[in-house]
RNA sequence: GGCGACGUAGCCAAGUGGUAAGGCAGGGGUCUGCAAAACCCCUAUGCCCCGGUUCGAAUCCGGGCGUCGCCUCCA
């Protein structure tokens, strides 16, 4: 059983998807005016480890994830740059592709744009007007709050106790404070479509309705975005979706909790945001991604560089492990009882990694189990049950990187990173050096590995050479070789 | 003013009735030519404060204090 929590009904839920072997999962995404910052990550890796956990759980997912790729901040960069809006929109998005692919998060099954479903959503707004759920006005089409008795309800507000005079109307044709717009029309030199009340283009949460519904149908599972969308953004959404349907859009609200620096949020108006590119210059990109999985998702996570860098030391113990056993073989027979604590950990672990999921999809449980996995297995490697050990430790690495993603991606498929000739001349050197008792000269071939930015173990099974610093440094030179 | 969240060791963080996970940092060991890595041991008699319920509370209830978010574009 897997329980998640429910904003609506403000508790956790058992996940009952409609078809029992497809889950459907729409979340708002990002509106590509500037540049990704690690709140736009958070949501993306979160509900990657979601897509990833139902998948093993063996569910089939539809996961949609839209961009708002026309609305008032787009029109007002365009202007700004001098820069055609659908040229920015598209740059923007290949940018956000990019380092969401960087973070591992694999790409929705469906990422439609709003440019494209002009059609439907003219269509959703006549079939609200038909209705009598919406009016025209002199500026556009608004949604008439105050006749949907359960207005409010996912947000928790009273139409009547909002803070009076905080939704200034300027001069346009509200019949309340608290409508909503549906279309606004657009002076000629803006964008906009054509449409039944004048030229004009979508307002922000009708959108959503109406490409939810065109992919997921009227009703479907799980309904996602930050906790700073849950008013207005999806009180509207679903205030339409029910007025135009009749039926509750989706079964469960998801929120992500919101990133902020020294207990503040991030925001473009602070000028306290971290771009996505600032944190990659920094750290690995896996490093990045299992931060933001480090705490529960509904948690608000405190960013800081120093917390980045001290969670990207604890994952380089999960990486060596992965390039000590990475070529291990599945164990052929394990030891017969009584088996050592260890042992049994390591293989309930897949089992105990599953079950912190079901519960929330907690991912800060299911990292402290990874860690202790890694602790089991180097327990037992030295033991005379070692190739056990290495083996199980290669499976339940495999099995973690599958739903949480936690291993380097560069280092998955590829053999172990080629030194080149230069760097083994070194290394045999110093193995004659050390041989030769000269200690002196074997540290000072060491030390100069260590400039040239790799470090030299040395293990039980030889010399050990490998990259340093892998998970962070900004502003060091990348190796040579 | 309304709605909501949070407050656990130096830092991060899990834990919704049964006697404090995990990570980082720190101290002490084992191993090592020395390191590094790895492993072992130690580091919160206590979970913001005060009451209450209970055999038993970080966990439930009441009251405080503090921080943050939403009510306006925002992941």
């Amino acid at each position: 059983m897997i329980a998640v929590y429910d904003t609506l009904t403000r508790g956790k839920r058992p996940l009952a998807p409609a078809d029992p072997t497809l889950v459907r999962i729409y979340v708002c995404g990002v509106t590509p005016y500037a540049e990704a910052h690690i709140g736009h990550a958070r949501p993306a890796v979160v509900w990657d480890v979601v897509r990833r956990h139902l998948t093993r759980r063996g569910y089939r997912v539809v996961y949609v994830q839209n961009y708002t790729d026309v609305d008032d901040k787009l029109v007002d960069r365009s202007r700004v740059v001098q820069c055609d809006i659908g040229e920015l929109a598209r740059q923007h998005i290949a940018d956000y592709e990019r380092e969401m692919a960087l973070l591992g998060v694999e790409p929705p099954d469906l990422a439609p744009r709003v440019t494209d479903h002009l059609t439907d959503i003219v269509r959703f707004v006549a079939g609200l007007v038909e209705r009598d759920r919406a009016y025209e006005a002199d500026d556009g089409v608004y949604f008439e709050v105050r006749r949907d008795p359960q207005y409010g309800q996912l947000s928790g507000q009273h139409l009547d106790e909002m803070r009076p005079g905080v939704r200034v109307q300027v001069a346009d044709g509200k019949r309340d404070p608290a409508d909503f717009a549906l279309w606004k029309r657009a002076p000629s030199d803006e964008p906009g479509w054509e449409s039944p009340w004048g030229r004009g283009r979508p307002g922000w949460h009708i959108e959503c309705s109406a490409m939810s519904a065109r992919y997921l149908g009227e009703a479907f599972d799980l309904h996602g975005g930050g906790v700073d969308l849950v008013f207005p953004h999806h009180e509207n959404e679903r205030a339409q979706s029910r007025a135009y349907f009749g039926v509750e859009p989706a079964a469960i609200w998801m929120h992500n909790g919101l990133i902020t620096q020294a207990a503040v949020k991030m925001s473009k108006s602070l000028g306290n945001g971290v771009s996505l590119q600032a944190l990659l210059d920094r750290a690995h990109p896996m490093a990045v991604r299992t931060y933001l999985l480090s705490v529960q998702y509904r948690t608000p996570l405190d960013f800081s560089w120093q917390g980045l860098d001290d969670w990207s030391r604890g994952m380089e113990r999960i990486w060596r492990l992965w390039e000590d056993v990475r070529n291990e073989p599945a164990p052929s027979a394990l030891p017969h009882a009584p088996q050592p604590q260890w042992l049994q950990s390591l293989q309930a672990f897949e089992e105990n990694l599953l079950a912190a999921l079901d519960d929330d999809f907690n991912s800060a449980r299911a990292l402290a189990l990874v860690f202790d996995m890694v602790r089991d297995a180097r327990r037992g490697e030295a033991t005379p049950y070692g190739r056990a050990a290495r083996g199980l430790a290669r499976a339940n690495l495999a099995k973690a990187d599958a739903v949480l993603g936690i291993l380097p991606i560069d280092d998955k498929t590829a053999g172990r990173p080629q030194s080149d000739s230069v760097l083994n001349e070194l290394v045999q050197w110093r193995q004659a050096a050390r041989a030769g008792r000269d200690w002196e000269l074997a540290d000072q071939i060491r030390d100069l590995l260590d400039r040239a930015g790799y470090r030299l173990e040395d293990t039980p099974r030889g010399a050990n050479l490998r990259p340093k610093e892998k998970s962070r440094r900004a502003g060091q030179p990348s190796p040579p070789v």
